[in-house]
RNA sequence: UGGGGCGUAGCCAAGUGGUAAGGCAUCGGGUUUUGAUCCCGUGUAUCGCAGGUUCGAAUCCUGCCGCCCCAGCCA
């Protein structure tokens, strides 16, 4: 980055550290707890951490910050290294874990202790709560708050020992019960659990709280700048006292920053995992979710993402960012990358009354209209065609350009058609177009620079390859879904429809995870998981702008 | 009614005492065999409000208002 460009906040203290020689190399680290699979919002820290240091030529650790054996697992922390790895970084042998520390941290608790300041707390967890007080008032010492060092260093090393129960005792700081942050009302620093660790196995009963386990562990990697998120602002003072208290020999430094929101998707752990336990989404990888699990399977681009955390940018200010950004930094690299193709989702029949019963010409399309370098393909041509059901209109308004009876329309790299009849069945519906081609006007001929003012997309029915197409849409109605105590009432029914689509031939070769344009449509890939040869099924990234839908839209309102 | 943080256009966001960058969205227009892309143009922002300091304030001071976070043996 150079000088004259503007820096986020963080990178400008960064920046004035290097400088000012406070440090020569800079390192962090991204601390997730095992216990969810990561979203959005930890696409922004990652980018962060990761990008900091790598700005600077520094070092970043992926550190697992596994101190609450109960509700993490194997499956989460195997998922966290593919979701950071995909994202296009690398920890290289700085994967490690806060469980990596703990006899360490038991080391640091022990000396607490012995400078006077922790105890062993023989109260109950409702006793403790009562005793901290409330946001206005005060709260009280615990009676076991004066217990001797020797008493303390006895009893601490029979909580480890496992001669006690769960909760029956807890290593508090002892700190000050009336502080106005109530952070600092003695805070616990272990709690017994007498259940296995997915990475310590059954070596330890007792499991340090994050305010002690997290501030050390950075110390010990020697992080020189832990960044985190604004609620931790007010841990800030006590993450300090345990430096202060036990001076390791290094000593970092935390700074916050906001959060990043995504409007209409959630990124609480809590409710995100009640979308998958409660099957509203097929799983943590659902393409609707907004995990990095998710939106890779819909097929969002790695560079999409990043650019996308790039634009929300790094302040103190609570964000939340409409979803048109990220949809907009989505269609922006796969416009630039995607191949083009043609695809019916919603078919609607043509016939070419005049076109020959079985012939059958190939015409050549363009891959993608600004990169002739990726070449062309050729199309089956023939009698029967399919055609999307939205580009007829009965009853078409003056600036509806597409099909309409007697009307004209180009069908892309083909022929100009006119439709002559309607077919309809008993219960109304259109079923069926009777056109007649115009076979001077093929694409790419001499004669074909007659204009019509649309042009719509086409397959031919005998050449299609039939697909199950996902088309996803937000999961909720509200925008802030966060802020909403029950989700369930704004869930958004039409987050999924499936559709039988017909594809052109080429679609065949069309690879995992290999995304491309449906033209007129939007960006498409076919499912990780669900997809296979003789069945496909494609998910749809995004939709294209569609200035189109947008003046129906007004139209239908100004209605209203 | 304790403590901490934040308030610049619809959404993000620069700006650090010298007269409000940029992006996305919006709205016009042009090109176009994707109503896409691309290209042009488009914003009376009382810089949360009110006072004060100053020749000069989004930037400094005071008071107020609004929003977010904290009372887990969660992170």
């Amino acid at each position: 980055m150079s000088d004259t460009q503007t820096r986020d906040f963080i990178r400008q203290i960064i920046h004035d550290d290097l400088e000012s020689g406070k440090h020569s190399e800079i390192v962090t680290r991204f601390p997730p707890e095992p216990n969810g699979y990561l979203h959005i919002g930890h696409v922004m820290s990652i980018c962060l951490n990761f990008g900091v240091a790598a700005e600077t030529g520094g070092r970043t650790f992926l550190r697992l910050d596994d101190t609450n054996p109960g509700r993490e697992s194997e499956e989460y922390v195997d998922a966290i290294k593919r979701d950071v790895h995909w994202l296009g970084f690398d920890w290289e042998d700085r994967l490690t874990h806060a469980s990596d520390y703990f006899e360490q941290l038991y080391d640091s608790a022990c000396r607490l202790i012995e400078m006077g300041h922790a105890y062993v707390d023989s109260l109950s967890a409702d006793q403790i709560r009562e005793y901290r007080g409330t946001l206005t008032e005060s709260g009280r010492n615990s009676p076991y708050r004066d217990r001797g060092v020797a008493e303390n260093l006895d009893l601490f090393k029979r909580m480890r020992a496992g001669e006690f129960a769960d909760g029956e005792h807890v290593l508090r700081a002892k700190i000050d019960m009336a502080s106005p942050n109530m952070n600092l009302r003695d805070p616990a620093l272990y709690r017994i659990r007498h259940i296995p660790h997915q990475n310590a196995g059954d070596e330890w009963c007792i499991y340090p709280m994050y305010d002690f386990a997290h501030g050390l562990s950075d110390a010990y990697e020697h992080i020189t700048h832990s960044l985190c998120t604004l609620e931790f602002e007010d841990h800030r003072p006590l993450y300090d006292w345990f430096l202060d208290q036990l001076e390791p020999a290094h000593r970092p430094r935390q700074i916050e920053f906001s959060r990043l929101n995504l409007a209409y998707a959630v990124t609480s752990k809590r409710k995100l995992n009640a979308l998958v336990e409660e099957g509203i989404v097929s799983g943590w990888d659902d393409p609707r979710m907004p995990t990095i699990a998710g939106m890779r399977r819909r097929g969002y681009p790695v560079a999409a993402l990043r650019e996308f955390v790039t634009r929300a940018g790094v302040t103190k200010k609570d964000k939340l960012i409409e979803m048109g950004v990220m949809e907009n930094c989505v269609r922006e690299t796969l416009g630039d990358e995607a191949e083009r193709r043609m695809a019916v989702l919603k078919p609607l029949k043509v016939v070419l009354t005049n076109y020959p019963e079985n012939k059958v010409e190939m015409v050549e399309a363009m891959n993608h209209p600004a990169r002739p370098e990726l070449g062309t393909r050729d199309m089956p041509f023939s009698r029967q065609l399919w055609i999307e059901q939205d580009d007829f209109m009965e009853d078409a308004p003056r600036k509806f350009f597409r099909l309409k009876p007697g009307g004209e329309v180009r069908l892309r790299f083909g022929y100009i058609i006119r439709c002559d009849e309607v077919i309809k069945n008993a219960a109304g519906d259109v079923v069926e177009l009777r056109c007649s081609y115009d076979p001077d006007t093929r694409s790419g001929t001499g004669s074909s620079d007659r204009k019509v003012k649309g042009t719509i997309h086409w397959v031919s029915c005998e050449h299609a390859i039939d697909a199950s197409v996902r088309l996803y849409d937000r999961l909720f109605t509200e925008a802030n879904p966060n802020s909403v105590s029950d989700i369930h009432g704004v869930l958004y029914p039409q987050s999924l429809e499936t559709v039988n689509a017909k594809l052109e031939p080429a679609l065949q070769q069309l690879a995992a995870g290999q995304a491309v344009q449906f033209e007129r449509l939007g960006y498409f890939c076919p499912d990780e998981k669900d997809d296979s040869v003789d069945a496909r099924v494609i998910n749809r990234i995004v939709t294209l702008r569609d200035s189109w839908a947008k003046l129906e839209k007004q139209a239908m309102q100004q209605q209203v």
